[in-house]
DNA sequence: GTGAAAGCGCTAACAC
DNA sequence: GTGTTAGCGCTTTCAC
């Protein structure tokens, strides 16, 4: 079905017009001078044998790709998945392709592998949206050594890395203040699983912002979830069992805040009346809940393309020998107020 | 901050090894034979430098890069995304590393360079998942003269082609019967945007459907939306304007049949009593809308995973220089049934 | 079993 | 302005 046609090379190229392959590479690059004639007839040339350079080769000889890694933690996730969108675009917009390699779980020599095989197709940077894991975190001590820059997603800001984060923390107060203020005595939390740095911060924030404001925090008051709907309403039903007087919830995602909605309805309990609800992620979606959700609205629009452009800038900076200084971002979100806790 | 570590290379393993860079070079690849003492040599040497073959200059030389291209349509939906995640897990098992392009719009030429793009990196083949809009067929045409296999995804089934995708025909099909079945008596339905062959297949199964079970379908029964909650929730609005006996719907993504039940919700029309609700897709958040949300389910696993075996299948045909027949696979969605259509 | 030579497709460095 | 030479890191002959 298909012929296998012969690559056509620069050889190819400059026997076909008459001139040195420099000469082509020089076209083919707009770099240096060269007479109009020349260009000329070498363009009309490559146009007419369809020669397209092998970025292969030249990445071989240059020692660079112009292709960033991106390892990312399960795409299942809508968040994940959105953030890969944001990345994919800045990669775009700046020249760079994206090889991308998915992780499942945390076996440290899993975790070697990965980066191994990007180094070994020399990717340029390296973007690692991988949640910190404890096995994780301890790998990165490692990083020094790698002959590339990196850049860290989701992951705790620490001096001398590259970090680009969501303020996890400022959104659960902020999620967590918003329901103080509409008058909820009784707070509860569902959480993301705790094996997430960020799943930790948003109860954390949740709990500080309770204390601060005088109000008390038991265990009994917050439940885990693992991101999933499915695990939001297991969530929801154990907390409405042993938490009765909660008459407003943060919820750790919109997915997991989705079900608590679900089984408000379900119960009869009255959204935002008899128990306000604000979830995290401002997914699209959530403004078509029933009730529409109030949330905390991060833009992964934003935070992928913050991790393009740092990893980029560490590789301009490392090409012209320039110190490298590693820049932490933390992306501030928005609280979105809905249906779901306005009761004013 | 990173130390400008130079490369180390099959030379510097064979000089400290004291054998020639083609010994190295067996012992990686684990290639004939070689004296025990020999190997382990080298394989000491190997570990203490920390060698690292570059997968780069090796597929230069054997023309194949282990390296799958894969062209998709906007991340940003979560049909899309979750098929990548299928993709990914096949590739990875098959050891198969991915290329990723975004693409945005179809500028013709846009998609030529996308192409080229992939080629310049030696991609051993290429899977397309963009929903066929009418200039990209046009550009299908000159398939043939690929140097690599491609696959088609989200797209009609073409002699000569290979292409994998969903059976969105007859899932409309059972969506539509089993509204029927139910009881229904007025069955309109949302389509996504008419521009994606999935769509314009939804929707001719929803019509003969009805046409085949006697009823009478007009232009009042339907609205396009564009597979976002938003354009669902315009959708359903205007659909109960102007077709108020409607008492069955089929929505042709989970999506826009979330705004479906949200505003039944908000109007107090009963779901199913009043108005039952079929979606597709079958993302797991479905089932936690309230009601359940009634649908047809893909499994973008399978859909994926098949669109890599059937691509890892080409390109191994075409090393051994075997025919390549290419192979359409139509993948069977199934029903999901749940509260939001079941009124038995 | 192992080594020497050649070359994948390209560009950096230097001539002229 | 343009050509020559060399070599990126690896593997494929084909010797020995």
């Amino acid at each position: 079905m298909r012929e296998h046609k012969k690559r056509i090379t620069v050889k190819d190229v400059a026997l076909a017009a008459g001139v040195s392959t420099q000469t082509v590479s020089r076209v083919m690059n707009k770099f240096s001078y060269i007479s109009d004639e020349t260009r000329q007839r070498v363009e009309a040339v490559v146009e007419q044998l369809g020669y397209r350079p092998s970025t292969l080769a030249r990445s071989l000889i240059q020692q660079r790709s112009y292709t960033l890694g991106v390892v990312t933690f399960g795409l299942k996730y809508i968040g994940p998945s959105r953030t890969l969108n944001g990345i994919a675009d800045k990669a775009d917009e700046l020249g760079y392709m994206l090889l991308m390699k998915k992780l499942d779980n945390f076996e440290a020599n899993g975790i070697d592998e990965v980066i191994e095989s990007l180094l070994a197709r020399q990717v340029d940077g390296i973007i690692w949206d991988v949640p910190e894991v404890d096995e994780n975190c301890a790998w990165a001590q490692g990083i020094e050594s790698l002959p590339v820059p990196i850049v860290f997603m989701s992951m705790e800001p620490k001096p001398g890395y590259s970090v680009v984060s969501m303020d996890s923390y400022q959104g659960a107060q902020m999620a967590t203040q918003h329901l103080i203020v509409q008058g909820c005595r009784q707070i509860g939390h569902i959480s993301g699983p705790l094996d997430w740095w960020e799943a930790r911060l948003r109860l954390q924030g949740w709990r500080d912002t309770l204390k601060k404001a005088g109000r008390q925090v038991s265990e009994q008051q917050w439940e885990q979830g693992n991101w999933s709907s499915a695990s939001g309403a297991l969530a929801i039903e154990k907390l409405l069992a042993r938490y009765p007087e909660m008459d407003g919830v943060f919820v750790a995602n919109d997915q997991m805040a989705l079900s608590v909605l679900g089984e408000a309805c379900r119960r009869g309990i009255q959204v935002p009346e008899r128990l306000a609800v604000v979830g995290f992620d401002g997914i699209p979606e959530s403004a078509y809940f029933y009730p529409a959700l109030t949330t905390i609205s991060q833009d992964p629009q934003l935070l992928g393309g913050q991790a393009v452009e740092n990893l980029v800038d560490m590789i301009r900076a490392g090409q012209e020998n320039e110190t490298v200084v590693a820049q932490s971002v933390l992306i501030q979100p928005t609280l979105i107020i809905r249906e779901s806790s306005r009761r004013s």
